[in-house]
Order: C-alpha cells, then sequence, then structure tokens
DNA sequence: CTGAAAGCGCTAACAC
DNA sequence: GTGTTAGCGCTTTCAG
C-alpha cells in the first residue's frame, strides 16, 4: 500500500497554471477570481479529488470547525441527544467530536483538554463537574443537567453559562401531583446519585425538590423514608425495589429515576406478584420510545431530548459565529405528564 | 471575553532560557535532554498549563493521533461497541471521532471524507456500502457487518479487509435448532433490511441462510412465507407481528432480529392473547442488559459487542503503528446461546 | 549536547 | 485581477 500523495492547492494551481492564492480564493468562494478561472479551478479540483487538509487550515484559522461533544457515558441514555446535535449539526460545516467521561472529573478533565487542543470551536457538554469548564475559554453550552435551580429549596438560580435544560423540578412536581390523587400519601421515589458535588447529583436532589412541593401543596409531610437513592443501574433498581418491597403496604405509588431503569422495577414487582397498576401505580422519566411497548405500558414524563440537543446545537453555532457578547443563553423545556397503563 | 493566548513551546522555551527545539524534544521523551533541563522545562510547561497544539502536530507529522469511527446511527444498539473502542483507546493517545451515516451511502462517502481530510490515522466502520472505501488510503477495520459469508450459501469468502464480526450465521443456526427442537418446523423468523445491495442487507442474508442451515439439517423444508423482512424499528416488528398472527397457529417459534425488537413483538403478542413461552417461543439477538429483566425473560443469542469493540481497536492500532504487511487481520467471534424464559 | 532553520498546507495581507 | 509571501505551532535534520 504505497503511500498516495494527498492533493494539495498547489497542486491545482500548477495544473490549472494559476496560483495557489486564486485557488484558495476560489475555494473559499471569494468573488475576487473571474468566473472562467473560477470555473477551470474547480473542474481541476473535482477531477483531482482534492479536500483540504483540516489540520493545515485550523492552525492557520486558529479554528476548525470542530464541535466537542461531552457525554458521561455511551449508555443510551443521551442517544436522541446525540441525534439532536447530528442532525442539527449537518446543516452547518461543523463536525461533532464526542468523548464520554464515565461521569468521572478527572475524564472530563481531560477530555477537555483534548478537545481544547484540537482546538475546537465549542464545546457542548453534559457535565459531570462545573469546575472543570472554569478555564475552558471557548463556546460551551451545557445540556441536560445544570444547577439551574437551587438543588435546595427547588427555586430558579441566575447564572451565566449557556445551557439547555428539562424542567425536572417541574416534571417531578407534575409526576407526584398525579401519584398524590391517586395513593395519597403513599408515594415513594428512587432517584440516582445523591452526591451533590457533582452535576448529575445536584440534577437529582432538584428533582426531589419537585417531589417535596408536590407534597407540600397537598399538605403531606415529607418523609425521608420514602426516598430511595442511588438508583443508577437496572440491578440497582432492582434491589431498592426489593428494599421498598419489605417496608410497603401492598399498595401504593412509586416514581422511578427514568424509563430504563423502570423496567427493572417493574420485572421485580411483577416477579414478587405485585400487579401493576392495581397495587402499585409507576412513572418513568424520559418516554423512551420503548415505554409504550413494554407491558404494562409505562406512564411517563416526557422530555424533549431529541430537541434538547439540536437547540442546544444551534445556540452554541449561533455564540461562536456572532463572537456573541456575553449574554447568556438559557433555555428551559418544559416536561409533560404522558399518561399510560402503569398508572 | 478577550481572547486567551494559548501557550506555545516558544514561550515556554523563553521562560526557560532554552531553545523550542530543546522543548519540543523534551516533550516527546527524547533523551537527547540532560535531566537538569528536562525538569525545569516540564515543570515550567506545567506551571503554564501547555497543551501542544494538535493541529500544528498533525500538520507537521502527517498525521493526527485521531481515530475515526463511522457507524449507521445513534441509535443504542452499538453503544457497548463504543464503549469497548473508547476503553480500548483510553491506553493508547488516540482519540476517537465519531460519525453517523444514517445508514446512507451518501452520508457514507461524506463521512469518510471528512475524515480523511483531518487527517485521521485510521478508521473503524460498521459499514453501509463497500464500494464506499475503494479509495480510502488510511488502515480501515470493519466492525459487527462484513461480507465474510456468501450471502446465498453461508459459505465463508476470502476477502483481504480487516474485520471483527460476530457469526451470525452460526448465531442463526444455533438458533433455529433450538427453536425445532421446540416447534418442529413451524418457525417463523423476523428479518432486517433485505437490501442486498447494502451490508446492513447482506448480513441479513447471511443470517437467513443460517436458518436455512438449521432447517436442511433436520430436513425441514423452507418456506418463504416463514421469512418476514424489514423488520428494522419497534413499530414495524409490531406490524410484523400483526401480519403473522394472520397466517399463524396457535403455537409456533419466532426468531426477531434482535432484542430490543422483541419487546414490540412480545407486548403485541401479549395484547393479542398469546402467552409467552407456551403457546410462542422467542428467541431474540444480541443479548442486550435488558433482556434478562423484560417479563418474560428473553432468550436470545449472545454476542460480545464489547470485545468486538476492543478487539477492533486493538486490531487498528497494532495495524497504525506497525505498518503492517498488508496481512488482513480477521476475527470472527462465536455467539453463544442464552436460554431464559421466554423459550 | 544544543539551537537554527526548513517546511507541513493553508490563508490573507499586500504588492504588482 | 493576480501572484508573492509571511507565518500559524510544531518536529526534525543538521551544523555548531
Amino acid at each position: 500500500m504505497g503511500k498516495i500523495k494527498t492533493v494539495r492547492l498547489l497542486d491545482i494551481a500548477t495544473k490549472a497554471g494559476v496560483s495557489v492564492s486564486a485557488v484558495s480564493k476560489t475555494m473559499n468562494g471569494s468573488d475576487e477570481i473571474p468566473e472562467a478561472t473560477r470555473e477551470k479551478i474547480l473542474s481541476i479540483a473535482r477531477e483531482m479529488d482534492y479536500h483540504p487538509n483540516f489540520s493545515a487550515r485550523s492552525l492557520r484559522l486558529g479554528r476548525s470547525r470542530i464541535i466537542g461533544v461531552i457525554i458521561p457515558n455511551n449508555d443510551f441514555s443521551y442517544n436522541h441527544v446525540l441525534s439532536g446535535i447530528s442532525k442539527a449539526l449537518e446543516e452547518t460545516d461543523y463536525t461533532p467530536i464526542f468523548i464520554s467521561t464515565k461521569d468521572d472529573p478527572k475524564y472530563e478533565k481531560s477530555a477537555i483538554k483534548k478537545l481544547l487542543s484540537i482546538p475546537v470551536d465549542g464545546i457542548l457538554s453534559v457535565p459531570v463537574s462545573m469546575d472543570s469548564y472554569k478555564n475552558v475559554f471557548v463556546p460551551v453550552v451545557f445540556m441536560s443537567r445544570y444547577p439551574y435551580r437551587n438543588p435546595r429549596t427547588g427555586e430558579p438560580v441566575r447564572t451565566n453559562d449557556n445551557y439547555v435544560v428539562t424542567d425536572d423540578y417541574e416534571g417531578q412536581r407534575i409526576a407526584t401531583t398525579e401519584l398524590i390523587k391517586e395513593c395519597g400519601g403513599n408515594v415513594y421515589i428512587f432517584l440516582g446519585s445523591e452526591n451533590t458535588r457533582t452535576v448529575a447529583g445536584i440534577k437529582e436532589h432538584i428533582r426531589l425538590s419537585g417531589y417535596k412541593k408536590a407534597l407540600e401543596e397537598h399538605d403531606i409531610p415529607f418523609d425521608e423514608g420514602h426516598v430511595y437513592w442511588n438508583t443508577t443501574s437496572l440491578e440497582k433498581a432492582c434491589e431498592n425495589t426489593q428494599m421498598l418491597l419489605k417496608h410497603v403496604e401492598k399498595s401504593f405509588g412509586l416514581m422511578v429515576a427514568n424509563d430504563y431503569f423502570s423496567i427493572g422495577v417493574i420485572s421485580t414487582l411483577q416477579k414478587n406478584g405485585y400487579s401493576i397498576p392495581d397495587d402499585v401505580k409507576i412513572i418513568g422519566f424520559d418516554d423512551l420510545e420503548m415505554a409504550s411497548y413494554i407491558s404494562p405500558s409505562l406512564t411517563t414524563i416526557h422530555c424533549a431530548r431529541y430537541r434538547l440537543g439540536s437547540c442546544a446545537t444551534q445556540h452554541l453555532v449561533s455564540i461562536i459565529q456572532s463572537k456573541n457578547t456575553g449574554e447568556a443563553i438559557q433555555t428551559i423545556f418544559q416536561p409533560k405528564f404522558v399518561k399510560r397503563s402503569s398508572m
């Protein structure tokens, strides 16, 4: 496999009998070059299958037309967000490069360094720790997770970062309200990471405050024992369910951290002879495609994840291109209650 | 937001009172530089938070330490493969950049161009059309799909490409054999794309020939009507199930294209009053994590998708680094039958 | 052992 | 209008 010589501007220029800059200008759509020369150059370029060298251009321009996308993991929770990003970028000349952090600040820091050394023109991130972004000097738009509310009180927080999130607080409040209508105060909740030092944990606490808010609105006292933390895998979801069953009456309402984990919860409940929704009412979170296909079909909170990705992308591109003045762009999507048969 | 000046080798050199080349050599671990100077340079570099400029280095070296990863979509079927890739690359200095093709040759071609113009040092690909790779002059390792067998006969095919695949033929043969044991000739199969002009379609035909092989081994004549094509989404899976139910006895065996679509199939069967596995025996394909959590838990063919990703990655890196002599690296993983309660 | 200098492919300022 | 040229940050050869 002999090394194939790549086609350069110079090669085209030589063949066309013009200078490199004429070719460069043509390639970049400058109108300085007369139509005839233009045509000739373009046709030769096509014929030689020319592709500009990204590195050379990036080096020269100080920008790369690459967008860094930081996600916690490759697990399927962010697929729709990623699709939204890809779709939105298709109409631009930006290309995404994805890096995963395993929800670990160390990986996140190194991911950021890698991206900046490319250098990417901007970053879309589902963050692990806000600290990692202290010295990032390219535009960043946070997605899906962000301390947009005070995790204790649920009050909106004013910040100066760009973000696009779903209002998890409201989602949880609405879901809890629905369950209260059915089960009174007998409403349990499975949440993810309890660690408030991570953005993921803060998100869970924001959700908890939405839950508390709903209780408060119905004059139901909050019971710490109704909250099961660290539902962070299918397996944990099943364990938490087993644990819950030791402490609970036959009939109750349960909010699960997300739709995926609901599969484990439902399976565990059914194995233990509970019937859904007769004994237990269940509400998930996300509205995955499969939610309407499992049995019983899953009542859930719909989050616009695809739109979340495309919206964040549009924001980022507009910030990059307009050299935005520092006015933060913040979008909060309102979630929607979707009733199916698990409640 | 004032543009932050990036730290260059020159900046470090100036501060350390040495030349750029001394710094460069130090950074690249050359042993030409005496320990004392080395230390000093490294400490200054750390202090100034130096990161090499990727573009400059790539331009100079003609390689980028970036691996392009081409996948058909962002849907969750390739998560484990991607995890395997990320994990395997972690121990190297290569960074992956993911591009999706939507299973469309047009997108695939443009994805390849983009990658080559970076230029990436190698490509990992779940291909759409083999033609797209004709003029690719960097090492490529194909994953998961490849015409490794003749789609008509199921016979192994000799080629000169690098690939890592699961032996779908064998998987399908084994699964069919198991169903035949239970249901005799009453075994149906849901497959994906029928189009043999795409690699995805060829894969499905290879699977079909595994199915036929099993029938043949049990002297059961092949019946075209037992094959339902184009099971390419949850929705289609449900439609195919509805269609199937019009033509079938109460009791039969059914092989579904993959685990995910099995969710739709099972739900449709249950809605129509069929009991699993009493009336219908079902086998999926993939062995997703959720397979053991849905009810009934899903009997399936286990594919080592994580290992597939990491194995392909190791191959690619070794090819890149050793300037491999052209001896193709081809790995075929044997799938495994996993019995649960849907059969 | 050290540093000066060339040049990777490209763009844009500037001269013709 | 068109071409010449400097230089982006880095590596590496080669002379000192």
